[in-house]
DNA sequence: ACTATTGTACCGATCGTTCGGTACGCCATA
DNA sequence: TATGGCGTACCGAACGATCGGTACAATAGT
C-alpha cells in the first residue's frame, strides 16, 4: 500500500473508531480525505464496506507490529507485559481515542466487519495467553488471563470515555499488569 | 409511562442497544413496533431523538431499581456487591446482550445523547464507590474500584460479543467481584 | 360527539453509488 | 524527438433508494 493511500485509509480509519460504520456518510469522508466521493470510488471500487475492511487490516497490520511483536520480543515477561501496553498506551491517546475493531464490532451487528474485528480482538488475547503459557503458566489460566487484559483494555476506553479523562484508562491497564503479571 | 408505552420504549431499546442511534431507522423502528411512523410520531413528537432519550431515562429508571438499589440493601458488602452483579448478570443476558448506554455514549458522538449516556456510567461508578465507603474504605480507592468494576463489566461485554459466548462476561464479572470485595 | 390513535400519502434532504469526462505522466513506436 | 495510446487519479453531476419528518383524513374508544 503507497504512503498516499496509507494516509488516507488513516483519515478514514480516525472517522469510523469515532462515529462507527452507520455515523460515518461517504460526504464525512470526502470532506476529511479532501476527494471528491467519485475519487473515493477508484481506490475503493467495493465502496463503504471496502473502505471499512481495509480500515480494519490496517488496524490487524498496526497491532501485529505494535502489539503482538513487543509481546514477544522483551527478555522477561514483565518487560513483554510492559511494552504491549506502553504501545497499546500509544494506539489510543492515553486512553482518549477509541478503539476501532470495538467500534465496528459493535456498530455493525452481524456483517461481515464485525466479525473481522472479533476474530482480531480474539487473536489479541491468543496473543497475551500465549506469552503468558511461555512463562509457564497454565493453559486455561492463561486464556482466561488474556480476555481478562482485552476486557480491561476495552472497558478502560469506554469509562475513559464516560469520564472524558485518560485516567479510568490508565488504572485500567495498571490493573490488567497486575493480573498478567500474578504468579 | 403507561404499560403499553413501556413495552415500545422496551422494543425500541432492544434496536438501539444491538445497532447503535445511527444503525437503527425510523423504517426498522416502525417495522418493530408494529406501529406506523404517524403513530411513533404521535408517542414520540421528538422524533428519533426523543424515542433515544426516552429508551435512556427508561434506562436510567431501571438502573436505579434493579441495580443501584440492590447495591444498598443487603446485609452486608458481600451480600450488596452480589445483589448488583445478579442484577447485572439478568440486564445483560449474561452477556449475550450489548449494553444501551456503552452503544450510545459511542455511535452519538458528543451529542447530548452520548453525555447522558456518559453521565450515567459515571453515576453507577459512584453508586459502587458509595457502597465501598460505606464500608470504611478509604475515598479515592472506593473510586478507583468502582470505576474498575464498571470497566470490567463493559470490557467483558465487549469481550464476550467478540468470542460470541458469555464465558468472558462472567469471568469479568468474578473478576470485578473479586476487586471490590478486596480488603 | 369528542379525543386519542392510526394509515396513507407525501415532503425535502441525504444516503451510497455510478456516470461521463478531464488532466497528467509514462512508454512505445515512428 | 515527436505522437499517439494507455493507466492513474481525480472531478462535478446525477442516479435510485432511503432517510427523518409532516399533513390530513379515517378510525377506534370513550
Amino acid at each position: 500500500m503507497s504512503n498516499q493511500k496509507a494516509e488516507i485509509v488513516d483519515v478514514i480509519a480516525n472517522l469510523f473508531r469515532r462515529r462507527g460504520y452507520d455515523g460515518v456518510s461517504l460526504g464525512d469522508i470526502s470532506a476529511a480525505t479532501g476527494l471528491g466521493k467519485s475519487s473515493l470510488y477508484h481506490h475503493f471500487p467495493g465502496g463503504k464496506e471496502e473502505m471499512a475492511s481495509t480500515v480494519v487490516e490496517q488496524a490487524a497490520s498496526n497491532m501485529q507490529a505494535f502489539v503482538f511483536t513487543p509481546l514477544m520480543a522483551g527478555d522477561s515477561l514483565e518487560s513483554r507485559i510492559d511494552g504491549m501496553i506502553s504501545s497499546v498506551t500509544g494506539i489510543y491517546g492515553g486512553g482518549d481515542d477509541p478503539c476501532l475493531l470495538a467500534s465496528l464490532l459493535s456498530s455493525d451487528e452481524n456483517g461481515p466487519l464485525a466479525e473481522r474485528a472479533g476474530e482480531l480482538i480474539r487473536l489479541w488475547a491468543d496473543r497475551i495467553a500465549n506469552a503468558l503459557r511461555a512463562e509457564g503458566i497454565e493453559r486455561k489460566e492463561a486464556r482466561r488471563r488474556g480476555i481478562l487484559a482485552v476486557a480491561l483494555i476495552q472497558g478502560g476506553l469506554i469509562t475513559s470515555k464516560a469520564f472524558d479523562s485518560g485516567e479510568p484508562f490508565k488504572e485500567a491497564m495498571a490493573t490488567a499488569r497486575t493480573v498478567l503479571l500474578a504468579r
